[in-house]
RNA sequence: GCGGGAAUAGCUCAGCGGUAGAGCGCCAGCCUUCCAAGCUGGGGGUCGCGGGUUCGAAUCCCGUUUCCCGCUCCA
């Protein structure tokens, strides 16, 4: 799967345009159009109602985006995340300044006639004595001075830029729920183990953006903490540990329960170097991406770094008192953090296919019902005749009431129906001539409209009495076209 | 930031000193009883932007912006 070619159908047919376009585009940042607003709304209310509203375990949050800057100084934001950047002068590779000093460095020593050793980590050399000043990979060219990036966007809150009021676009969600420990505990009344769960924007200044909307300098999350008592033991493990495993199935089997085949999934666990600074595990879901497997959601347990920090800087108690044991704990927080963007992304690449139909390209995306931005689709077979757009309309309006559903009469049914698969449409009904009859011949219509899915393309007759029913079946039951279909007779194709 | 590539119609691209083009798509009409059919007509581009060379620049030169691919980071 290319890219480029989803790119391209996304602009065409409005799911995504490039941001502020007409001045030329902004990098890293995109505009979702009609469908893509579609498909985003719906993949945030499936992922909402499956990990928040389904569950008795977790309730939600929506906290503002702007937030006391103490938040980010106990958070460790404002501290370390940041990331020196050096670069080669030499053969241009480019390294994070705090790891090039872990890195063994490849030297050519003069003293020995230019030969070439690999040398440890803050090693001297033991012919020359020389202690690393080049880059640790080509060994000959002079790394930049660092340069500082702090990932946060600066903002200033009030009229008035000063130092004073200077605050941050969050980076993440996460500390939203964090602050929210307290009221969250206090309004619900939970008992551990229970999680908050939050959907909404965080803005990073990526050093590179780019990849379509993987990596974007604003970006959507969908982010749980759950809490956990860390002295309760579940199956003889410690219960953050237990639960975290639970999680990395559970987010897992969300993404193929919504079409992303489990063969273009993958989990890779943080090697202990590379863990952030609060992590005590973290475990990624990858994706196969046009790019190469990368990172779809990251599944974290942050011990009780966060609770802590939050207590210190605030000086607010943030515990939960254990009646069992009689003490006051601080849970440890497992973290299942998604980006909306990336997983829309993986729906619309696992979604796409090119197929052959009577010799000619079908481009359709095969998106799960749930997700699919336009459920029904009514297409007139003839619109010279009155009486067929009219009983189109009506339908149209009356199915709109409880699901998306459009109009379509602007080109031949062929091409109608070419067109509402390359945006993943699940069913278009017909409506006839035998629907509705002949006045002039006499003959009176047979109230039947034609229901045609989108990846068999077979068609069935359906009284239009029953069409809510049928669909009611197919998209809020979860019902197999194959199941519904066998009970009315195919239609011609 | 560094290196490489690119920018012409909604999309894919041709044109490479001499009146801006093609295919597809889109719109309107005709036709059409179920999978991008056909016919007729139509809209749409200051050729990324700025400067220079030239009688004349989409085309040559300089600058600049943006995008794409690598190096690095994360959802």
């Amino acid at each position: 799967m290319n890219m480029d070619v989803l790119v391209s159908l996304c602009k065409r047919r409005g799911f995504i345009f490039q941001s502020s376009e007409i001045y030329g585009g902004t990098g890293s940042c995109w505009d979702y159009g009609p469908l893509g607003v579609e498909l985003k709304h719906n993949v945030k209310r499936v992922w909402w109602r499956d990990f928040v509203q389904r569950r008795a375990d977790m309730v939600g949050l929506d906290a503002s985006i702007l937030m006391h800057p103490t938040v980010w100084k106990a958070s460790g934001h404002v501290d370390s995340f940041t990331d020196p950047m050096v670069d080669c002068r030499e053969c241009k590779r480019r390294f994070r300044a705090d790891q090039v000093d872990d890195m063994p460095w490849v030297h050519y020593c003069e003293a020995t006639k230019g030969n070439k050793f690999t040398i440890a980590a803050g090693e001297p050399c033991k012919h020359c004595g020389a202690r690393r000043t080049l880059c640790p990979e080509c060994g000959k060219g002079q790394l930049t001075a660092p340069r500082q990036f702090n990932l946060m966007f600066k903002t200033f809150m009030g009229p008035v830029e000063e130092e004073a009021s200077l605050t941050y676009l969050r980076p993440e969600t996460a500390q939203g729920i964090f602050v929210n420990f307290d009221n969250v505990l206090q309004a619900t009344r939970r008992k551990l183990p229970f999680g908050i769960a939050q959907i909404g924007k965080a803005f990073r200044n990526e050093i590179t953006p780019g990849n379509f909307i993987f990596r974007t300098r604003e970006f959507e999350q969908m982010e749980i903490e759950y809490f956990v008592n860390p002295h309760d033991t579940i199956e003889g493990r410690p219960a953050d540990e237990y639960l975290h495993d639970v999680w990395i199935e559970q987010c897992k089997a969300w993404f193929t329960g919504y079409g992303v085949s489990s063969d273009h999934l993958r989990l890779h666990q943080h090697p202990d170097a590379e863990l952030a600074h609060y992590s005590k595990r973290t475990v990624d879901i990858l994706y196969q991406f046009p790019m190469g497997w990368s990172e779809l959601m990251g599944i974290a347990n942050r011990t009780d770094f966060d609770l802590k920090q939050h207590a210190k800087f605030s000086g607010k108690s943030l515990t939960w008192f254990d009646e069992e044991r009689k003490e006051h704990v601080v849970p440890f927080v497992l973290e299942p953090s998604a980006g909306v963007d990336r997983a829309l992304l993986a729906f619309l690449l696992d979604a796409y296919r090119e197929e052959e139909v009577r010799n000619e390209k079908r481009v359709v995306l095969r998106f799960h019902p749930e997700l699919a931005p336009v459920k029904i689709a009514v297409l007139p077979l003839l619109k010279k005749r009155s009486e067929i757009v009219a009983r189109g309309h009506e339908l149209r309006d009356r199915l709109a009431r409880r699901w998306t559903t459009v109009y379509d009469d602007t080109a031949a049914i062929g091409r109608l129906y070419r067109r509402q698969d390359e945006v993943g449409t699940p069913y278009c009904l017909t409506v006839d001539v035998k629907t509705v009859g002949d006045a002039e011949k006499g003959e009176a219509g047979d109230g039947k409209v034609t229901i045609r899915e989108r990846d068999s393309m077979e068609q069935i007759r359906v009284p239009i009495d029953a069409v809510d029913t049928v669909f009611g079946r197919l998209l809020d039951a979860g019902a197999s076209w194959a199941d519904v279909a066998r009970e009315f007779p195919r239609a011609e194709g």
